[in-house]
DNA sequence: GTTTTAATCAACAGTGTGTTGATAAATAAA
DNA sequence: TTTATTTATCAACACACTGTTGATTAAAAC
């Protein structure tokens, strides 16, 4: 959800402004671990103390940094009036993805060793190596898959974590069991038309049942 | 999928696993970033260089450690014989569920502020935002949800999230549209049925249309 | 019982931290 | 334009953590 503020400072504006370019000019250039605030106000000719009067660590200055960017990229979805159905309607992922693409310098450091996203996202690759296991030893062998397991794999490792980190937030307002269910509701009937084809959705589910 | 290890000399396993449970134990009772290699190690009762003959840093230290708990979980989910197709099988995702559970205090702390999967945590949550707000404005009101639209939402979002890791680490292989195209789709024939009941699966896309 | 490997200890120089109070400069409000 | 408010600067501070060293002791493997 898009932030909206009130104008500030002039200064303020200048002085986030230039923490921000100087994180991500830094971020290309060295490990992120090793980028100290120091660093980060060297990069911006600003003096450190200064960083101390708008963000108290690296981490919320990058987050903050990277909400602007998704904002303006909302705001390009948003300026997209597709007459389209939304469920035919690929433009907003499309967009993400060249979004990333476009600054994939920066994000791959931070899925990558010593990045903020490091850990979760070994978690993710974690739990989706499993997944691809399980499908590779269940699935068909007959059957040709329309998207290559691994995505496949990581759809829905990245759903399951998503999934956890809600349930972890929201204070467990489910029980296991039906998160589970739910998980797997959502996940398997993406998945198994991914792995089928899209006319099967019409037939009863028990085609599924033949292996 | 699970690391099978040759057996190593007793006082390194003594010592990494005293490593892990020192660092498990003092995540439970302060912020992740204010805990060093000091801390750990002195909750440990080992010496500060004896932390740099088996791991660089904090975070390695966690990842093998929440590996070994990862490792333990996929055994159990291997040990269920489900005789169940696996589709209709939600014990594998139970598991997960109950796991985290009984260490929700220890996830907790990995993605809230100053977690080391905080930042993650954030990005995916904000593209859960978008994605909320979106079906909200384009559903058909007269449907009642068989699931929350806001896991529906975290479900999409964590999805993306996954497959745009994947996308970077592997170099992008494909372009941003069949990426989308392929987001999409795994996606979409999920959260549809989760929006409108199983027994849509039978009926032709079509019906879908008239909002 | 011998050899190999691991943990200990103290000490090191270096770096980054977060905060301080006073000062100067820029901006907003009148 | 003038006045009042807010922000950035600077230097300095005490402190904690880092990562590595070489020599020593202890434990485990063979």
């Amino acid at each position: 959800m898009p932030t909206s503020k009130k104008p500030l400072d002039r200064r303020v504006r200048r002085t986030r402004r230039l923490l921000g370019e100087a994180l991500l000019e830094l971020i290309l250039t060295q490990d992120y671990d090793s980028i100290s605030i120091t660093d980060i106000t060297n990069q911006a000719d600003l003096n450190r103390a200064t960083f101390y009067l708008h963000f108290g660590s690296k981490e919320e200055l990058l987050m903050a940094t990277l909400e602007e960017r998704f904002d303006e990229l909302v705001q390009e979805m948003e300026a997209q009036n597709d007459d389209q159905p939304f469920w035919h309607d690929w433009t907003s992922d499309r967009l993400i993805f060249e979004h990333v693409a476009e600054h994939a310098t920066m994000y791959r450091v931070l899925i990558g060793e010593g990045g903020v996203g490091y850990v979760a996202h070994r978690i993710i690759s974690y739990i989706a190596e499993v997944v691809a296991a399980e499908i590779r030893a269940e699935k068909p062998t007959a059957v040709e898959e329309a998207i290559p397991i691994d995505l496949i794999a990581q759809h829905v490792a990245g759903s399951t974590y998503a999934l956890l980190c809600w349930w972890l937030q929201e204070d467990m307002p489910y029980t296991p069991l039906e998160m589970a269910q739910m998980a797997q509701k959502m996940c398997f009937h993406g998945t198994m038309w991914a792995l089928m084809e899209m006319q099967v959705i019409n037939e009863p589910l028990e085609i599924y049942l033949e292996k």
